[in-house]
RNA sequence: GCCCUCUUAGCUCAGGGGAUAGAGCGUCUGCCUCCGGAGCAGAAGGCCGUAGGUUCGAAUCCUACAGAGGGCGCCA
């Protein structure tokens, strides 16, 4: 729709042009935005007082040669020159009615727009170490990472969702110590957990694991061996944990990349991929020598200072892996667009890891997205959410409280870049408040309209029922009623939000439409008849509505992972 | 100390150069002989943190200040 008007305008002014009403060097490209008083319309363009310096003319009047060619076409009720000098332009009921067939017609491909142009983006997010169960942020950012990737297919991208594990390091060594001396203390011996040692009680339960699937034994052994073991064994549950609850909650990655396959040597021996990303850095001549310790000059592009790859003891740096890493998406995997999600807490790394990712050749093709928090209450009192207390309330549970549903819905609801108060008393509490029933709601009511239209009350499937109750040729013109044409206007927004929320990393801006779309249905519903045995011509036209609007709604709740019910 | 983000209705938040600033919740008032009332209609509620600036126009952009949160290791 917004193409439409935009080619109509274009037009309009090459036409004024051509009639020799105005003089401009060149046409600019209109603005097309919808006036926020809908009494004015359904687009409104400020071209006339962009361009009228340079037309040497006033707003008003350049912009009357503008909608003076702009009316007449039959998708366009009136257009009226309004305020300082915009142009307000309303589509005639014809044009709205097409929506209707147009959304049956595209069914779940409606509302795409190909922003992407099929270029391969990768969303990396949640990402958490290995070695404990998900926190609610972690939730959050799962449910931000899998909506933003879901949008951006939408808007023509191709997209792979990718998990980075770290299972390297400290925090690994010190998660296998805590379950070895969960292990020796469950044998009796009296050995104390690491300084700062994993106190969780699923550290037991692993240690309890080991115990009865390998026997006593290993407590004979060294401990370096001993914690070598249990670290491979303990790993991999909590790993596959993790898949498990992100999987319920609707997340699946297409790609889980260990970080350890970074410090690895090839199998034909040539370096790890470490070596090569440093030696691509050292290549182009932003690596350097200084007390022992090896450097990237990370403010060759705009860091604060300079950041440590290999530390003076030999070892790599995290940012050391997160370079080759980053090397690994673009070079080996051909990325166009990374995208990723990290925690608040890792938000002064942002400047290094783009600058590291320019100094390997590609500029401007990492985004970063800081996910905050999620604060937890829990009957008004803060809940701590460090791994290292015993007594955290893990995303899992909060997704048993609330369902997978609710908790991503709230979620999506605020933009990415406020932190998030959540008490879980409340959301309890308020469930039946909470927005994502009045969408579903709406979807669920639908579907019943559907079945009672047919008469089959126990169909499964209400948009199957739809096929075959409503014809392609349906006559739509005889819809005018104003909560009608407001509905239509509400679907055939659906594309202008993709792409907002796909440009913006923003899929909030879709939980919104959601409520908006939800209640202009609501709205229509109260006031148009739908099942009408004494209008069959208006009943059938209404049915397609229904419909239409039954489509939408499931694809914006696809968009945002959450489901859509036929009944509740 | 330096850097980043935030400050909009009683509460939680949208809006990120355009016309009279919006939604949900909460508070009041109405609407079920009829397709799902988990719904609809209406009312009340605002110096868009403060002060300057930029321009035809600022909640929106810039500067300073005040509050809130976060970040500033050869940690991960």
């Amino acid at each position: 729709m917004q193409d439409l008007i935009a080619s109509l305008v274009r037009d309009a002014l090459s036409a004024a042009l051509a009639d020799g009403r105005i003089d401009l060097a060149e046409v600019p490209e209109p603005e097309l935005e919808h006036p926020r008083d809908p009494s004015h319309g359904d687009w409104s363009t400020n071209v006339a007082m962009r361009s009228a310096r340079a037309a040497g003319m006033p707003p008003r009047q350049l912009a009357q040669a503008v909608a003076d060619h702009v009316a007449g076409h039959p998708d366009i009720a009136s257009v009226e020159v309004a305020g300082p000098g915009f142009i307000n332009i309303r589509l005639s009921p014809r044009a709205l009615q097409r929506v209707v067939a147009e959304v049956r017609e595209q069914r779940l491909d409606y509302g795409r727009v190909d922003l992407g142009c099929g270029r391969r983006v990768q969303v990396e997010f949640v990402s958490a170490n290995p070695v404990g169960p998900m926190h609610v942020g972690h939730g959050r950012w799962a449910a931000l990472g899998d909506s933003l990737a879901r949008v951006l297919a939408h808007a023509g991208y191709q997209v792979e969702r990718e998990f980075y594990i770290n299972d390297q390091g400290v925090q690994m060594d010190i998660f296998a110590a805590s379950v070895a001396a969960r292990y020796m203390q469950l044998l009796g011996y009296e050995v104390e957990l690491p300084e700062d040692g994993y106190r969780g009680a699923y550290i037991n339960e692993i240690a309890e694991e080991i115990l009865s699937a390998e026997g006593p034994s290993w407590a004979g052994r060294e401990p370096t061996e001993r914690e070598a073991h249990f670290k491979e064994i303990a790993y991999r549950a909590v790993l596959e944990h993790l898949k498990h609850v992100l999987h319920d909650m609707g997340v699946d990655f297409d790609v889980w990349f260990s970080e350890r396959t970074l410090h690895e040597p090839s199998p034909d021996g040539s370096p790890s991929e470490i070596e090569r990303g440093i030696a691509r850095l050292r290549e182009r001549g932003y690596v350097y020598e200084n007390e022992g310790a090896v450097w990237f000059r990370s403010t060759a592009f705009g860091d604060d200072k300079d950041r440590v790859l290999v530390k003076a003891d030999g070892t790599y740096t995290y940012f050391a892996a997160d370079v080759a890493y980053h090397w690994d998406k673009f070079h080996e995997r051909g990325f166009d667009l990374v995208i990723d999600i990290w925690g608040a807490d890792h938000h002064g790394y942002v400047p290094r890891m783009k600058a590291a990712v320019a100094a390997l050749g590609y500029p401007g093709q990492l985004d970063v997205i800081i996910g905050q928090l999620v604060n937890l209450f829990r009957n008004g009192e803060v809940v701590r959410m460090s791994k290292r207390t015993g007594e955290m309330v893990t995303f899992e549970e909060l997704l048993d409280e609330v369902g997978a549903d609710a908790a991503r819905y709230f979620f999506l609801r605020r933009s990415t870049d406020q932190p998030l108060d959540f008490d879980i008393g409340l959301a309890k509490e308020q469930s039946a408040d909470n927005p994502v029933y009045y969408v579903q709601y709406a979807h669920a009511r639908i579907c019943s309209i559907l079945r009672k239209a047919a008469a089959q009350p126990d169909a499964p499937d209400a948009g199957a029922l739809a096929e075959t109750l409503i014809g392609k040729d349906v006559d739509l013109s005889v819809l005018t009623d104003d909560a009608e044409l407001a509905l239509f206007r509400k679907l055939a927004e659906l594309s202008e939000v993709v792409e907002a929320a796909a440009r913006a990393y923003a899929p909030h801006k879709l939980t919104r439409y959601a409520e908006e779309l939800a209640t202009c249905f609501h709205q229509f519903y109260t006031v148009c008849r739908v099942i009408d045995p004494e209008a069959p011509a208006l009943s059938a036209a209404r049915l397609a509505v229904v419909d239409a609007t039954r489509i939408v709604l499931e694809v914006v709740l696809a968009l945002l992972g959450v489901s859509a019910p036929q009944r509740m």
